[in-house]
DNA sequence: CCGTGTGAATGCATTCACAGCG
DNA sequence: CGCTGTGAATGCATTCACACGG
């Protein structure tokens, strides 16, 4: 589940805190979810938690990793390194959490050469070359939206078969390759969306609103997290 | 739904092609979903569609720009100018698709009366009076996670009921507060869950798998798009 | 007795298949 | 004849409620 990795964090977070332990109750706390559905996801991974007492947050770490394939440090191959992938090329929470950025590469030779963070942009042509020296894992797509297929292109040449695309299209891939798409101005939209619907509520607090002005109200939105304690 | 905005990209992709009029097949490749999934969706909006012939393309923007609450300008408040926040102020995407950064804000003094993209950066305590300047209606959190809900209080306090959250952390906010996490982390983790699966599955090609290192195959993890096109 | 693990129930999203309109 | 709009069917995620184990 996509869930796995919130439970990671929190669990992380805890270890520092210094429990050992935790019940399902406390960790979908920490996570932002609901209790039995945390149990649910856990039981799927056929993991022990004790009764009477919960989880071994170490254990559970432990589990977590593995079934995610963080026992391994990924190489990682980021493309494009404007705002948001310069941006990226110092985000620390990559290292952090399991990954290591082993190349960054531009289309744009006045950006070559340019040292970021301790690497050296390369060329994107390169990008069989350094598939060579490292065993790239994951691609990530932080160019424009024009030249996104293009790149997707190339990773996938050289071997890569999961790609995190930040442009804003969709990328066409044969089968077996995953792509995550991360679309900032998207996720804006979504809030607008939300905005527009609770002022539309609140201009009309009696009225059963009208059929032309009316917002569709029950759109289910992915992911939001609402009313979270106070 | 969450996919709205995608169709509305599209869509402009669409009109700068020249294109008056699609029909559900061509917008719902474009925007990489079904076809009959993208009908439902423009169904709920109660959206006209032309039977033999299609969509038109330019009241379908005006449609779900409506919806989606795009017909104003919303103004945006970004706080955490770091690495992450420098890239988002200077993300021509938000500015491109409806939105306006009207403040940086961060909590470190030194980074207080620094010009990103034409706008200064202000201290976070003065949101009071940037709120009062302008009518925010988003805020978007860049800041560490330890500061995050912190920040999420003091734009709660102003009045803003839409955050986007970047921080690696659970957000506590009253009810009618919307919240949307990225977390760049995690969405490589996923990716790395499929590569762990990949690579196991390819390295046990015959053996059904023994119940010890077996992976769960049947994992869900929403929004992966999976092989479109070639 | 507390908390996990899980069958059962519920609700929702997705997909199919086609009636009907232009 | 093509394509939209939609009832029906399917499958899945979420939630509830509780039996059972430590």
């Amino acid at each position: 589940m996509a869930r796995l990795p919130e439970y990671l964090r929190a669990l992380h977070n805890l270890a520092e805190s210094g429990h050992e332990t935790v019940s399902s109750e406390g960790l979908s706390a920490a996570a932002g979810v609901n209790s039995a559905k945390l149990r649910k996801d856990l039981s799927h991974l056929g993991s022990y938690g004790t009764r009477g007492v919960g989880y071994d947050v170490a254990l559970l770490i432990e589990q977590i990793e593995f079934v995610l394939g963080l026992t391994q440090r990924r190489a990682v191959a980021l493309v494009g390194v404007g705002n948001l992938g310069h941006a990226l090329a110092g985000y620390d929470g990559f290292a952090s959490r399991g990954f290591r950025i082993a190349a960054l590469l531009d289309a744009d030779p006045s950006r070559v050469g340019e040292e970021i963070n301790g690497l050296v942009v390369r060329h994107v042509d390169d990008l069989p070359t350094v598939a060579a020296e490292e065993s790239l894992a994951i691609g990530v797509i932080a160019t424009p939206a024009a030249a996104a297929q293009q790149v997707a292109d190339q990773l996938v040449a050289v071997g890569v078969t999961s790609i995190l695309n930040f442009a804003p299209c969709v990328l066409s891939v044969p089968e077996g390759v995953d792509v995550r798409k991360v679309d900032l101005a998207i996720e804006l939209q979504i809030l607008s969306f939300h905005e527009h619907r609770k002022a539309s509520l609140t201009a009309l607090p009696a009225t059963g609103g009208s059929a032309l002005t009316a917002l569709p109200g029950g759109f289910a939105t992915t992911d939001t997290q609402e009313a979270i304690g106070t």
